[in-house]
DNA sequence: CGCTTTTGACCCGCGC
DNA sequence: GCGCGGGTCAAAAGCG
């Protein structure tokens, strides 16, 4: 190996070792990078002596391409040879590992979703979540009162008579109910046969088609076999009922609205096995009686004690409300009815504003109808409270922000995740905010994974909330490598942020300086990037993020004129997504109504609420509002133009 | 003039 | 306590 440039460091591949999926993305150029192709190496090896997964991306390029080195990848291979004339075997290697690759199936860009990323990236998170079988779904950050309602639940389960339990969950909207189920069935889910968690599906059903998907999912889920293909609801019956009807199951419906839904996915009992339960939760109690459930368990407001809690741990991240801020809490606390949706948001968003803010924030809401807030903080909450959003945003970040000017570079994602839970998993089933934690795949400058986390993994959820929560500093550090033209010194990644640079500093044994900067968009927000050409390839930059933006990505305000969209046009190259990581919200459906709900935005309603909306939006530090900007950046280049799914 | 960038001073934690 | 590396601040310089 002559120049050393562009080595792997032992980290990498330590992390690709420790992996059990890795996602490999091919773009146009990635045979020209001798680093991708070498970690590609390393990774089929991977495959071959341990087992793992390996999931090619054809983004924008040909499987047979890839497998025979052939169109773009042929004139890269040239190149190789020519430069490696002394290393045959090394290319080789590259050439036998893409054959393999190609071969594995994967996902194409240009087959799936009609090649719209959005859509794509969310089929990409769905199916890698469902490879890594863990089914644990992300509860809440702050479970206030949930354990009571979880046994509420479960005694109702096990006093079931039949052979097949079936327990209804109803409540209004916003009331918690789908968390109470989340919460249930990840305590329940280990003990059965097989599981599945339904999310919305009166959402997916009433989309065209959406029955059927339903019901794939549930045999998907299941039987974790392959694809299923069902063509019409009859055929869907008639598979479940062959296929499931001596499996022990827990199936949670979640957010049933018509009796046809029920009819889709559990008409009978004896569609299931003994001993197997199963959840519908639904707004409208009327749809449980029709079904003869064994039980029936009414979600109920929080009461005072408990919403006064829930609020101040969104506001003040502690279980009561600050001094000086009682009388406001209280306010706000009447204003939410005892809803824990509207507790979390009103909190989260209060969080950020200071006194006088709160003195404006709440007679302004007072004058907004309490079921149109309520509506319109379902469709961003559910927009933000996705917990997968890390995974979902380090898949999909890069496939935005990029300037066309790299569309002729390219970039590596490395993506590590952190092993949280794994092992005491078991024990924390019912409780979210340890998992929460994932995002804890922090990398340290020399060492990966830095431990972060599982302080709070044994706490119940009173526990929880009398331990005095220590400021954990949730810097979520990632990094994106690009690479730049040669000759290119400037310090500059653009990832359509706002940045002021406040610093540079030479380093040690790099003779690239590093570049400090502090997101400008909002003054209040934390965001801070470092940038320095890699110490063993200066063309490649590379960009350190830490914390979180407390705004949207400055691209969703899309001035009305220049058309300058998004940069799409970006190529990605390679992504390692590193093993069992504890958290993934398995009811990706959930990156849909995200989705949908950013889109939500023009669907009008009083000009009050959206309103509300945007600024909610603009300021609330909710989740991970790099996940919203990352995906509505992505949606906005390649989906505004054909506003085709619902708005 | 009102901004961003540059750059040396400063600050802080860590190992010796 | 000191020196060092890395991170931040802010005065001064640059820029349109
Ligand atoms: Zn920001």
């Amino acid at each position: 190996m002559n120049s050393l440039e562009e080595e792997i460091s032992p980290q990498l591949l330590r992390a690709i070792e420790g992996s059990r999926i890795s996602v490999v993305v091919f773009s146009r150029n990635y045979a020209s990078s001798r680093w991708c192709l070498d970690e590609l190496v390393k990774i089929i090896e991977c495959r071959q002596k341990f087992d793992q997964v390996v999931l090619p991306i054809f983004y924008d390029t040909n499987p047979s391409d890839i497998r025979k080195q052939t169109g773009r990848y042929a004139k890269a291979f040239d190149e190789h040879e020519e430069h490696f004339k002394e290393e045959m075997e090394k290319v080789n290697r590259w050439r036998e590992a893409l054959a393999q690759a190609g071969n594995l199936s994967g996902w194409d860009l240009n087959n799936e979703a009609n090649g719209y990323e959005a859509e794509f990236i969310k089929k990409v998170v769905s199916d890698v979540a469902c490879k890594l079988g863990n089914k644990t779904l992300h509860v809440a950050k702050h479970p206030v009162g949930i354990s009571s309602r979880v046994r509420g639940v479960i005694s109702l389960l096990t006093g079931a008579r039949n052979n097949v339990g079936i327990v209804g969950i109803h409540g209004i909207a916003g009331i918690g109910k789908t968390t109470i189920a989340k919460a249930v069935f990840n305590y329940l889910y280990s003990r059965f046969e097989g599981s599945s968690f339904l999310s919305s599906v009166k959402e997916i059903s009433d989309k065209p088609n959406g029955l059927v998907k339903l019901q794939e999912r549930l045999l998907h889920d299941i039987l974790k076999s392959k694809v299923w293909k069902i063509s019409n609801v009859d055929e869907g019956i008639n598979l479940i009922k062959e296929r499931l009807h001596r499996k022990n199951v827990l199936v949670v419906l979640d957010d049933v609205d018509k009796r046809e839904q029920l009819e889709a996915l559990m008409v009978e009992r004896c569609w299931f096995g003994n001993g197997s339960k199963i959840i519908v939760v639904t707004k409208n109690k009327h749809l449980l009686t029709e079904v003869e459930v064994d039980g029936m368990y009414h979600a109920m407001e929080l009461d005072r004690d408990e919403s006064l809690q829930l609020f101040s741990l969104h506001a003040f991240r502690e279980i009561r409300p600050k001094k000086n801020y009682e009388e406001l809490s209280e306010k706000v606390v009447d204003y939410c009815k005892g809803l824990p949706l509207v507790l979390k948001i009103l909190g989260s968003h209060l969080s950020i504003r200071d006194k006088a803010g709160w003195e404006i924030d709440i007679p302004r809401w007072q004058n907004i109808p309490h079921a149109d807030i309520q509506a319109k903080l379902r469709v961003s909450f559910d927009a933000l409270d996705v917990d997968s959003s890390e995974i979902f945003l380090d898949i999909a970040c890069f496939f935005v922000g990029q300037d066309k000017d790299y569309v002729e570079g390219r970039l590596f994602v490395k993506v590590r995740l952190k092993d949280c839970i794994s092992k005491n998993g078991e024990k924390e089933l019912l409780h979210g905010p340890s998992k929460k934690r994932k995002s804890a795949s922090s990398i340290n400058n020399d060492n990966n994974i830095a431990v972060n986390g599982n302080s709070e993994s044994s706490s119940t959820d009173e526990e929880l909330s009398k331990k005095p929560r220590e400021e954990i500093i949730k810097a979520k550090i990632s990094r994106a490598y690009v690479r730049t033209e040669a000759g290119d010194t400037s310090l500059i990644v653009k990832d359509g942020y706002q940045w002021g640079k406040y610093g540079q500093k030479v380093t040690r044994d790099n003779p690239s300086p590093r570049a400090y900067f502090k997101c400008s968009f909002a003054p209040s927000c934390p965001v801070k990037k470092k940038v320095q050409r890699k110490i063993d390839d200066q063309s490649v930059l590379v960009a350190t993020y830490e914390g979180h933006h407390n705004h949207p990505h400055p691209s969703m305000e899309a001035p009305s004129g220049s058309s300058r969209g998004l940069p799409l046009g970006f190529v990605p190259c390679s992504a390692s997504l590193a093993s069992s990581w504890s958290t993934i919200t398995l009811d990706l459906t959930k990156s849909n109504s995200s989705n949908d709900a950013k889109s939500s935005k023009p669907k009008t309603d009083t000009p009050e609420v959206r309103q509300f909306l945007v600024e909610q939006m603009a300021s609330s530090l909710m989740k991970d509002p790099n996940f919203t900007a990352a995906l509505a950046a992505a949606i906005s280049g390649r989906m505004l133009p054909q506003n085709h799914t619902k708005w």
